[in-house]
DNA sequence: AATAGTTTTGCAAATGTTTTCATTTTTGAA
DNA sequence: TTCAAAAATGAAAACATTTGCAAAACTATT
């Protein structure tokens, strides 16, 4: 009868392989150090035994764990997929695999899923956004771990940032909108706690419309949390007001898709009664009929290079600039159009 | 000068709570055990010392990792992304973290991220559909560990698996459109190479057909990726054609939103002159405009599931059925009518 | 105050690997 | 053949923990 505790650990290969363990463990991390032969008489015994090394071994030698963590506020989210995708894609190249803590926009819980990377002893760490609990930033520089924030790019960050500058984001979709002569634009963005990406589109936003002299009357305010269904609600109400906007200025393309669809259900055409602009172009924006007005974030882009970036935080070569900022580009699509 | 290898230990917590090593590691692990007085003391010291313990040298002694693997295609992807989520979500609240892997689509590098995943010593793995290498399989089954195939059901599966019956969700939405009258339709499907998922709803779709005696004529036939774009374009392409179906069947939600832009495009109404049929109901396919037809396949509720179940197993009690099959639900919306 | 439990604690072995240093084997001239 | 240098291997210490066992420190009971 099979025992339990049977998994073939270096021993046993070393023993099949009449080696030495040193010499099965040089096989793996310094092949070149090794006869081919009894590299091959190592890999055959591995084979037989079905032996697989063993990292949380290897950690505690100060080697590497070969992990990254990522800390993100949830993974169910347009955006964030494609930021995680591209993430994790770079971390593989160079050989590392991604442990990754979502906690669903509370910070407080950012700090405890922060902890438990640490316990797994991450290479690594990149987290959402530059708004963090001290704590959290705390715990950062007190470990010394390396760090990178993701999303957010602000020359004054605590901890290196790799992303897009969020109020001037904000600033050129209202830009635009008024460079259409609008003057009536709804404002519908998520709620701003805990969240400084939504934070600072919208005060980027505001800043620019009040350098125009306009000022949002609160109805023509809403929050809008991150679904299709609730934005279109929101939208919907701003809509059945004795006056309303001509057009919408949204906190990222899924509120503006419930933006266009208030629109039609309420029987007006976008962008002919009501304009949209939206931010973020996410994957399928350009691609909605009518086409997404929007200021493209370039989500893929960050997270490429905020993997490749933490790689060689940990291999120890910092050479790269710390900050990296990715540029912004305003789309002009089928939902926006000149005020009339 | 701070040296290097300063991060406190377990020694270090001891020496200065002046206690035992066993004490410390104790108080962790089995609190009941160390009076209260100690643990304090204890407490203090870590803070002090901001200690953080290490998973990795607790793996060691059999200990579990505390870590689960998951393994998907890709996490960029509206149902994936769900799933993923509540799969995790799940994990941590039994204590555990995600190692996640993806592979896109590619069944041979599907083996090679496993492999990492086990040396990382998880303590169980998820995988996403049943269509694995023999290699993946007799990998999870030589290794022994926990191994739970998420997204699909198939009774006779080579694992455990919780999830939904492609085939019949293909079958339901066939069934769905021919018993609104539909005899011409259109069927834009994904690859199905290396895509179970993909393969059964469509050859569920055919059957259906064929029992009702329909062909579908290679023309109204089209396989499109995963993109809105590509399935606007290829959709564009059928509608082109000098007969056009009545409707058009997807294999998923968001090929189906590609039709029905394509629909609108060419001109056309859905579903005045098309009907359009998804598969998924992907979050916010119910608030589009117009609401989309589709068979419900519950992600969360299957992350849910598989994330409670793969932690069970690992904890010893399989109480719970091996195979879970989650329910499909026809849900009419809008984008489909009684053909005329 | 002594005894028998009971609760806490400490010692030391064990876990699966890497790495330094020393030793053995091989290689290539002389 | 012999010798030195180079290449390959092995022994053992080190890494940060957990845990079985035994010893020590309390409690309650007589």
């Amino acid at each position: 009868m099979k025992n339990q505790k049977d998994k073939p650990d270096i021993v046993a290969v070393a023993k099949l392989a009449k080696v030495s363990i040193s010499t099965v463990s040089r096989s793996y991390n310094h092949p070149d150090l090794v006869k081919l032969a009894t590299r091959k008489k190592i890999d055959r015994a591995v084979q037989k035994l079905g032996y697989i090394r063993n990292r949380a071994a290897q950690a505690m030698h100060g080697r590497r764990s070969g992990t990254i963590g990522l800390v993100v506020p949830t993974i169910d989210h347009a955006i964030f997929a494609e930021v995680v995708q591209s993430f994790s894609d770079a971390l593989d190249g160079e050989g590392f695999t991604m442990l990754i803590a979502s906690h669903g926009f509370d910070l407080e819980r950012e700090y405890s899923v922060l902890r438990k990377l640490l316990e797994h002893r991450v290479d690594g760490v990149a987290l959402i956004g530059l708004d963090h609990s001290e704590a959290t930033y705390q715990l950062i520089e007190q470990q010394e771990i390396p760090a990178i924030a993701v999303w957010n790019y602000d020359a004054q960050s605590r901890i290196p940032c790799i992303g897009a500058e969020n109020t001037e984001a904000g600033r050129m979709a209202a830009q635009y909108l008024l460079s259409l002569g609008h003057r009536d634009i709804g404002l519908v963005f998520p709620k701003t706690n805990d969240n400084d990406r939504a934070r600072a589109r919208l005060s980027g936003a505001l800043e620019e419309l009040d350098a125009a002299g306009l000022i949002v009357p609160d109805e023509w305010r809403s929050e809008a949390p991150y679904s299709i269904g609730e934005a279109k609600r929101v939208c919907a109400e701003i809509l059945a007001r004795p006056t309303r906007p001509s057009a919408f200025l949204c906190g990222n393309d899924v509120i503006a898709q419930g933006a266009i669809f208030a629109t039609m259900q309420a029987g007006l055409t976008v962008p002919g009664d009501v304009s949209v602009m939206g931010i973020g172009d996410f994957k399928g924006s350009g691609e909605m009929e009518p086409a997404l007005s929007t200021i493209r974030v370039p989500a893929k882009q960050i997270g490429t290079l905020a993997g490749k970036q933490i790689t060689e935080m940990v291999a120890g070569e910092v050479k790269t600039p710390l900050r990296q900022r990715c540029e912004l580009r305003l789309l002009v699509r089928e939902t926006t159009r000149q005020k009339t």
